[in-house]
RNA sequence: GCGCCUGUAGCUCAGUUGGAUAGAGCAACUGCCUUCUAAGCAGUGGGCCGGGGGUUCGAAUCCCUCCAGGCGCGCCA
């Protein structure tokens, strides 16, 4: 839509200077198709009343072939009702050039990382991986729609502490096994799965290790451990159709010199110094709240020096903005990292840290309480199993990510059935046994005749066609706010219009010119909804 | 104590970056299948937008303050 230069070019015209004009598509039809409150913006500006410069600038604006008509109402509104004949050839426009229509080019090909899930490999993914999943692989759909390079990225903490943990815990249990006693590691995990990884050991090298202590086979433990674990992550998360480009390893950073060649770096600039036997980087330089330690006393590292290393890699690796998608329970780590990337010379803005609130878990309105280390909750993979993954991303999906989400199996499996996300794939189902009947009757769906579209005259074709033209503006500020679940709500929207006009008017009529006319129309909305269900993740079946 | 997030219909949540009269799903109630899929359609009821101040043409949205809930504040990861 080109609205806006218009306007802008009639305040040219007006010797006005053009403000940023906003746009937006109305909420009530009597309101027009598109209004912008320009003029009240300028009100101030000029010391005029807004009504008379909407005026003026509705006089220099003339009758386009555009609009219909111009109004100004309420306190200074400029209202613009869409012409018909543009309309339809915007339409036609779009069912010409789908591709082109649908998606953009905002991005220009920049590189964008996003890394999600990264949960720890020591144990199945729960509830709150998922939602995070969710977020983080539509989001990366949305922004590759509208034109970026986007990397999914998955960050393998497969150093460090925690897979330790794991590695003795599959060990104390195949000590169990070997028949020895071997006191279990005090902040082990307890999980079934512990179990089965130490059986599938004995299984596959028998009783090698019962005279061993852990010490002395720790590095075949725990990375049998956690590769195991990975890939039961790897393929829940396929299954949850979420799929990654890259797997980042901690342990690499180390092995690598990554981790030591930054620390080298912050030396060099001055940015750490020792204190009472540690060493500190100086966050507080860079708007962290307090210095942060890399190396502890001991002579580890922690977490925090190779994430320094790892966000350093991943703007050297050329990413234009860096996008992590965290459970909230983060949210003190993010002053920490922008800090560091401060300090390492870039922008800390290229860092986007999507806060993922917490989910918690109810059945029958009682909180579940989940611990992984006492191997107790409910995986992703059970919820999938009883909720459905379409359900499931769309439960997710219809929730801003700043949202505490309360996800009730029981009332999700009720709902399940019901879901809204069934409102939307049903209209697509049902455009397509439009499609197959029309075949039947001798159309042929992939040859209709464009400037049929000009028969679509009913109230509710014109609302479906403009719902469907504004398809663009609203994707675009899902880009924009790096927010997917707007098109979730657009595709609700969508389908909440289609569903009474199909109930009210039939596509497959007696003439045969409007039946090709309302089939042009059922393929726009097609190809609209198939493309946000697409970003979404979820499935678009052609039957129900 | 400090920081972040949240508070909108009985429940679960949106609200187009400050716009016009507050939105959807579920739940409740009433109707509609001999014609392209009833996972649908038509209709009814339901609100101090947590409270109080402020900013301006205009506030659910921005600022201050209070209340309530969640999550963080380690030489843990």
């Amino acid at each position: 839509m080109d609205i806006r230069n218009i306007i802008k070019s009639a305040l040219e015209r007006l010797g006005i200077d053009a403000p940023p004009i906003e746009l937006e598509v109305t909420r009530a039809e009597a309101h027009g198709d598109i209004s912008t409150p320009v003029a009240m913006v300028l009100a101030g500006q000029l010391k005029k009343p807004p009504g008379k410069i909407a005026g003026d600038i509705v006089n220099a604006i003339g009758n386009g072939e555009m609009f219909e008509k111009v109004e100004i109402a309420g306190p200074g509104f400029i209202n613009f009702f869409l012409a018909k004949d543009y309309i339809h050839k915007k339409l036609a426009d779009l069912l010409k050039d789908p591709g082109k229509f649908v998606r953009c080019d905002m991005g220009r090909g920049e590189k964008v990382q996003i890394e999600f899930v990264s949960a720890n490999p020591t144990g199945p993914l729960h509830l709150g991986h998922g939602r995070g999943a969710v977020v983080g692989s539509a989001l990366a759909n949305l922004l590759e729609n509208a034109g970026y390079n986007v990397e999914r990225e998955f960050y393998v903490n497969d150093a460090g502490r925690q897979v330790h943990l794991l590695g003795e815990s599959v060990f104390a249990r195949y000590m169990e096994l070997c028949g020895r006693d071997y006191s279990f590691p005090e902040d082990g995990y307890r999980g079934e799965y512990i179990i089965d990884i130490s059986k599938s050991i004995y299984n596959e090298e028998g009783d090698k290790y019962c005279n061993k202590g852990f010490d002395e086979c720790s590095d075949y433990f725990i990375d049998y451990s956690y590769m195991l674990m990975l890939d039961d992550i790897k393929v829940n998360l396929e299954d949850f159709g979420v799929v990654f480009d890259s797997f980042r390893s901690e342990k690499e950073l180390y092995s690598k010199g990554h981790v030591d060649s930054l620390i080298e770096f912050l030396r060099e600039k001055n940015l750490v110094y020792e204190g009472s036997g540690a060493t500190w980087f100086r966050s507080t330089e860079f708007g962290d709240d307090k210095d942060r330690v890399i190396i502890k006393s001991d002579g580890r590292y922690t977490y925090f020096a190779s994430d320094i290393a790892y966000h350093f890699l991943k703007i050297k690796g050329g990413f234009r903005e860096l996008i992590n998608i965290w459970g909230a329970d983060h949210h003190g780590y993010v002053k920490r990292v922008r800090s560091a990337i401060d300090a390492l010379g870039f922008d800390p803005g290229r860092l986007k840290v999507i806060l993922v609130q917490m989910v918690s878990l109810l059945k029958a309105g009682k909180p579940v309480q989940m611990s992984k280390r006492a191997g107790d909750f409910i995986t992703l993979r059970e919820v999938m199993n009883e909720i459905g993954r379409d359900t499931t991303r769309f439960i997710f999906l219809t929730r801003k990510p700043d949202s505490h989400l309360e996800f009730d199996l029981d009332i999700a499996k009720k709902h399940s059935a019901e879901n809204p996300v069934f409102y939307v794939q049903y209209a697509y189902a049902r455009i397509n046994s439009i499609f197959r009947k029309a075949g039947e009757e001798g159309f042929d769906p992939d040859n209709l005749e464009y400037s049929h579209v000009k028969m679509l005259s009913e109230d509710e074709e014109l609302r479906l066609i403009k719902k469907v033209l504004f398809y663009p503006i609203l994707f675009e500020g899902a880009v924009n706010a790096r927010e997917p679940h707007r098109i979730t709500y657009y595709l609700q929207e969508l389908a909440g219009i289609f569903h009474p006009y199909y109930s009210r008017h039939r596509v497959l009529g007696e003439d045969r010119n409007i039946t090709v006319a309302r089939l042009l129309l059922c393929r726009a909305i097609m190809i609209i909804l198939n493309e946000g269900l697409s970003i979404l993740g979820i499935s678009a079946p052609e039957k129900m």
